[in-house]
DNA sequence: ATAATTTATTGACGTTGGTCAACGACTTTT
DNA sequence: AAAAGTCGTTGACCAACGTCAATAAATTAT
């Protein structure tokens, strides 16, 4: 739960009693490897901090699975999309490895939003980092290569190719398996 | 400037000291077409409602223009990761027409969003909603082909192509001009 | 109106990623 | 240990977009 505050901490610091209120909405859920906390049709009611483990973003596009985002310790985990509108998620949100995250609730979330304006200022900042994240994703699929966005993806995260199978790696890239190894190839 | 006020309220409605003050810290600017409100280089310093008029969002990759994102009568037009970052733009900002706009001064607005917490959560539901907007386009660029993206964008926008040279469709969409040309001559 | 410039189209050809199939290296199951 | 399954690699071939060049159409300047 520590983790969980001095990452807000990195865009506003909370006082205690809003902590307290935050803290408060939380629930902890342990998920084993493989289970998935979102599925398609559902709404995503949550937006969950992870404390350990790792999750695949993914949909199914006519048989063949799309993996949107990787989400790691230290990430947020949700459907935002899901999450900001009440509609239904196309997408699952599956763990990689067991996995313990701290869920918030979406309207408890509202509630906290309506009672502190620095909570209301945490969600407006976490807002435009996801917003960041996203446009510098756009960035790399409008303006790249396929193996420049290889090339930066293990450059950002050089583990990645430990924790994650190849195959999947590619489906991030936007590219099939096939392709990435040649990728690899190219010395 | 009634206009930005109707469009705040699609988000929440501003009680009217709140819009007052809003309303104090927005300038009007008229603007030429083909000037450029924006350069490399500079910190993107505000946001802007377009009132009348149209813009191109695109820098020079290589000697070559990439144009990232069109804005209209009715959206906003920023850099908004310049604007939320600080950090130097290196895009331009450009009237595709004769335009007037708002400008809401990134200093102004943040002294707003310490002062009414109305105003901080406008900023959220804007950043969010901005969140939204990249996402959906970041999907576009995954998992459609060229084809499906111009087909998607003229439902969308079908003045588009009345309003903006084939050749920047061309490049909004990430093919060159010759694609674009045998895409639409496929019927 | 005419000329100059810009924009859109078309053709020939090159490059890159996708498809399909085979195979080898590992892993998991029995 | 053997069998089955999964994952990554490689080859042959195909489809789609890019490049370069020529030309036509539309726009702008004179």
């Amino acid at each position: 739960m520590e983790t969980l505050r001095l990452y807000f901490n990195k865009f506003i610091k909370l006082n205690d009693s809003e902590w307290a209120e935050f803290e408060n909405c939380i629930v902890k859920a342990t998920i084993a490897k493989n289970e998935q906390i979102l599925k398609p049709g559902e709404h995503c009611n949550f937006i969950a901090f992870i404390q350990e483990g790792s999750f695949r973003f993914y949909y199914d596009k006519e048989g063949e699975v799309k993996i949107t985002a990787f989400f790691f310790q230290g990430d947020f985990v949700s459907n935002y999309r899901s999450f900001l509108t009440g509609k239904p998620s196309d997408h699952f949100i599956e763990a990689m490895q067991d996995a313990a995250i701290y869920k918030i609730n979406l309207q408890e979330l509202k509630s906290l939003y309506d009672k502190h304006k620095n909570i209301e200022r945490l969600g407006r900042l976490i807002a435009e980092n996801l917003y960041l994240m996203v446009a510098s994703r756009l960035d790399s699929f409008m303006f790249q290569t396929p193996e420049e966005r290889y090339k930066s993806l293990i450059e950002r995260n050089s583990r990645l190719l430990q924790d994650v199978p190849q195959y999947m790696i590619a489906s991030y890239l936007g590219v099939k398996p096939e392709t990435l190894s040649r990728i690899r190839g190219r010395k």
